[in-house]
DNA sequence: CGGCATCCGGGAAGATACTG
DNA sequence: CAGTATCTTCCCGGATGCCG
């Protein structure tokens, strides 16, 4: 027997008038803040977001894709020929959606029970940094970086206490990280000196080498929580 | 035949080392969001929880309640004699969500979906408004705002640009709206008369209205996005 | 390969009833 | 009032297959 509310037309809703719960009706089922994390840098792939998210099936990812297209959050886009595959790309105001994404993640790293040595996405790493950069250690310093983590590029630019970064080619920055994902946290998190990365083979600094690591103190962690 | 990870121990949680991911381990599942919310202005009976969040079912809270409890984010407190009834209470760390409860509500509050009709909890109603204030609306103004919503009474004060609010006895404040969530939101958010509110027997203002008025601009919502 | 539809097993959420 | 027990429903995850 079939009981249901008749105002329910199939989902799963709060039913409360709340800004809070409201969002949670949007982007609160599974992997969907995380799908629209993925596209904070810019459009994607189905493939490439499969293959970001790691543990997604692909019927979940169409799933989401779906609810987030009808609620208007992002939207299916056919690129021009000759590479007319097709991407997923934020809406405006699905882009709007970073602040939740950077509260998430900045509370979080107080987290006694957080893994850092979880695979993490080139993505992931990007926008990190930006929700970790402190302007007061970024005082008198101007510098524009590069990345190369796979096959993705990114520039970050700091200047005037501020903090800028995203997708681009790395060509004309004072200096370049090349490597994995893993490899920049644990350059930038974990306070591992450039020679031991290299030696590991998870990350290469190239450029200027003192403006390099100096951007590496710009980022830090809060304190954790002791352990309950 | 059965194939998981051996990491897994049960819980279904996302594998990745990105702080947002792990935030959404911690309070992702459903509801978990909106127990912290119910709780950021003070502890609360499972009872008065329960009442508070429209639809949830017991045992769903009893789990969430238990697994924010062994996170870290709340703790199960006696309250002393006479009153010796069970509350529950965010930790220091728990109370460190609220930026996210505010980036959701503030996101979401441009959604065109929003229904604001839906019911309200007073801790919600109450926790939007800071959500919400407007610094640059409150300039040279200076308040203490009470309001009685259900049995629940809560204090506002407003100067020097700043809004600070929490659980407190509306004596001696300079105006106080009594009734509920969401004739204060009809007020504050629907830009009603008071009149006609008092009408609807839905809230009652007494006290300095015009500075009651007055803390009812405060408050801009966003403009809605186009709906898709 | 990219993008889906479909089927199935397990588990989380929802509803209701029950207990101290 | 504060939960527990049980049953049902539905979502998630994995596998497979279709179609361009």
């Amino acid at each position: 027997m079939k009981l249901q509310k008749i105002t329910d037309s199939g989902k799963r809703r709060y039913d409360d008038a709340c800004g809070t719960a409201h969002a949670l009706d949007l982007i609160g089922e599974r992997w969907a803040l995380l799908v629209m994390r993925e596209l904070m840098l810019g459009p994607k792939r189905f493939g490439d977001l499969r293959s970001d998210l790691p543990g997604i099936s692909a019927n979940v990812l169409t799933q989401r894709l779906e609810g987030l297209e009808s609620a208007g959050l992002l939207v299916k886009r056919r690129l021009p020929p000759p590479a007319s595959t097709q991407v997923y790309e934020l809406t405006a105001w699905g882009y709007e959606a970073e602040p939740i994404v950077q509260s998430l993640g900045k509370w979080a790293a107080r987290s006694p029970a957080h893994d850092p040595t979880l695979p993490i996405s080139a993505t992931s790493i990007m926008l990190s940094l930006r929700t970790m950069f402190d302007p007061a250690r970024a005082e008198g310093f101007r510098a524009r970086i590069g990345f190369r983590l796979g096959s993705e590029s990114f520039v970050a630019s700091i200047g005037e206490g501020r903090f800028e970064s995203g997708r681009g080619e790395t060509a004309g920055t004072d200096a370049v990280f090349t490597g994995t994902p893993p490899g920049l946290a644990a350059a930038v998190y974990g306070g591992q000196p450039f020679e031991a990365l290299e030696d590991a083979g998870i990350l290469k600094v190239e450029g200027d080498l003192v403006m390099a690591r100096r951007f590496t103190t710009l980022f830090p962690l809060p304190s954790k929580v002791k352990a309950p």
